[in-house]
DNA sequence: AATGAATGAGTCTTCATTCAT
DNA sequence: GATGAATGAAGACTCATTCAT
């Protein structure tokens, strides 16, 4: 849907897997060295594709970046709206349980992802939105979970966030994938936890 | 210690204050471009130092990015050091406060090493070494602070690491520092609380 | 006549219809952009084709450009055949009206004729050959209306034709047509007035 | 003077030879191919010098172009300065040879100039700036050499530049020099002459 | 030691042209 | 016949690094 927003959009049947292949390997270059270190060359023949085709669908490289970052996001946003709903329902443990999780989805593409959002650019890139829409509906699940105004949640969501995004960035510096996963979903359970009791919450000042 | 450890070392006091100037402006400019985008011309003519000079004391980037790395390293290093002594006496609100504040210190040198920390480069570059040194010493410091098993502590590390690197990430991002600050303690906080209870650490499983 | 001289040659309606629908496209694309700047796949979505029909009908883009300079030439060539017969009744204004005249015509395509004129292009182009078919008869028009032997006439041809191309040039630039149409003509007829009294003549040496 | 207004100015002899060598077999090129059709590899292999060194002085094609250019455009708005002030002493025919001269000037850089003038590119470049001024001095000149009104001259101008261009146009083509330069100082001069007669003023209505 | 010029491999991107459907 | 995807050779430009002065 929010894929390859400019640049031709494939009609036939070969255009359409060469898009998805161009994607795949994008999203595997991106993750492997970052975003400027990344080629577009090197995307080209990972995707088994000419350089020229690559650019048919994709004018640029940031357009590229956005559209393998959004193929991530729209499918985080997609569980998180799900969350939204759940969330009243979810005790810490669960809630944290689900956010770490939905932030390991897509193995590709996440470790693209957190690649991609480290970017130093600027400029109206997609991944900007993006990223906001993403923080904002944390922050509006985290009201739901916690009971808190929206204004608390806000406070609390880009550090969630950050806790999620510690997942995979850790797995893939190849520690335990048992104890990261569980050590993440602690610490924000327990943010969480410690956000709807007075006492923990007056431990922030 | 590990500054400049390789290229000339410099004698004579002009020597000395050029190499600081280039630190400083190396510092500034991987903090604003990251380390790809930065270039040594810009790095050089932020030092007021012609190109040539700055490959005399630092033969190539990544040793330069090294340097500025260590700088800011060695800084939390000594900052832990002291940490692990008086950890035993502190509660998790107090260890938060000093781990978050740790990693706020030398302000043109902090950004620039959160934005080499996430450099994918390889190779038996300073950074990664030091990166794991610090890590290490936060388990020291959790394990005394806790009492838990080293074990235990370890793996608790890398996520404490993740959540101090949150601040300065968010702050550059431009969010309200006090209520980023504040976060970043509760949430290192709670998940240290949390731990010293067999309730909350149950949790993680 | 000269036109699509390579390619297949289009025997339906439909097929003549594209063609003309092309060259019309083209002329324009060249005419804004010049040659280098305009694209084949500018060119063929201007004519609401495909980029492969384009090819079917003008297999190289120099072809193309050659017959759409033709059209042109073509025309002017017609015109001027006319002229050549006129030539000893006219005065040197009517005449230099009927040249510059014979150069404003056809909107779209004068512009990409002039465009395409200053070429450096090398190799056995049509344009070259018309080029100088135009210069041979405007020679033939200046003998003709001047009296003047062939070889003299053929030595004001170039002169004549420069300032003829004049008049579109600076149209183009955004000069008052008017004035710009005005001061072409009185300047080819000054010249060709010129040249019938010995004294102005005898200024060229 | 107007050379290399941006990138680094040459401080050392070395860099100033280089620079004059760029300047050179940038005329050159431009020349032979044209604006678009020329590489700036070309021009550095043609200037003996690798392709970084080119961009050390210009930093883009444009600025390469518009210090070619300028170079010449510099030469032939000093030659009219001092014409604008012998104009009121000339007769026709020695202003004519007189202009066409100006336009002659500077070998390897009149042919340049040629090829640059004529390009579509827009943006404020310094190439259109210096057309203008040198159409504003013509206009001076021949307000000053036929004592016509300043708005009269300034419709002449640009005919009477499009005749002067018209020799090293034409010279390019490799047609008799004696007959070229004869017929364009004649063209020029007949133009000129008739515009001081009421006469032939009248012609151009 | 310092300076800045020189180098050239490598990057993104474009576009004429070909080909499979 | 038409369509649009595929191709890859260039081209403009950058920048880490080396070297002569």
């Amino acid at each position: 849907m929010s894929t390859a927003r400019t640049g031709v959009l494939p009609t036939r049947r070969r255009g359409r897997d060469r898009v998805a292949a161009i994607l795949d390997a994008a999203a595997a270059v991106f993750a492997e060295r970052g975003f400027d270190a990344a080629t577009m060359t090197e995307i080209a023949s990972a995707a088994c594709t000419a350089i020229g085709s690559l650019y048919r669908f994709f004018p640029n490289k940031d357009l590229l970046a956005d559209a393998v970052f959004s193929r991530y996001a729209d499918s985080m946003l997609d569980t998180l709206d799900v969350l939204v709903l759940q969330a009243p329902l979810l005790g810490p443990e669960a809630l944290a349980e689900a956010l770490v999780a939905s932030g390991l989805q897509q193995r590709p593409y996440r470790d693209a992802a957190v690649a991609l959002a480290d970017e130093r650019n600027e400029g109206p890139l997609l991944r900007k939105a993006l990223r906001a829409s993403i923080r904002d509906k944390v922050g509006l699940i985290l009201a739901a979970a916690t009971g808190l105004p929206a204004t608390q949640a806000a406070r609390m969501a880009p550090m969630v966030l950050q806790a999620m995004k510690a997942a995979p960035v850790l797995l893939r510096e190849g520690l335990d994938p048992e104890a990261v996963v569980a050590e993440a979903r602690r610490m924000i359970a327990c943010y969480v936890a410690g956000s709807m009791q007075p006492a923990c919450t007056a431990a922030g000042r």
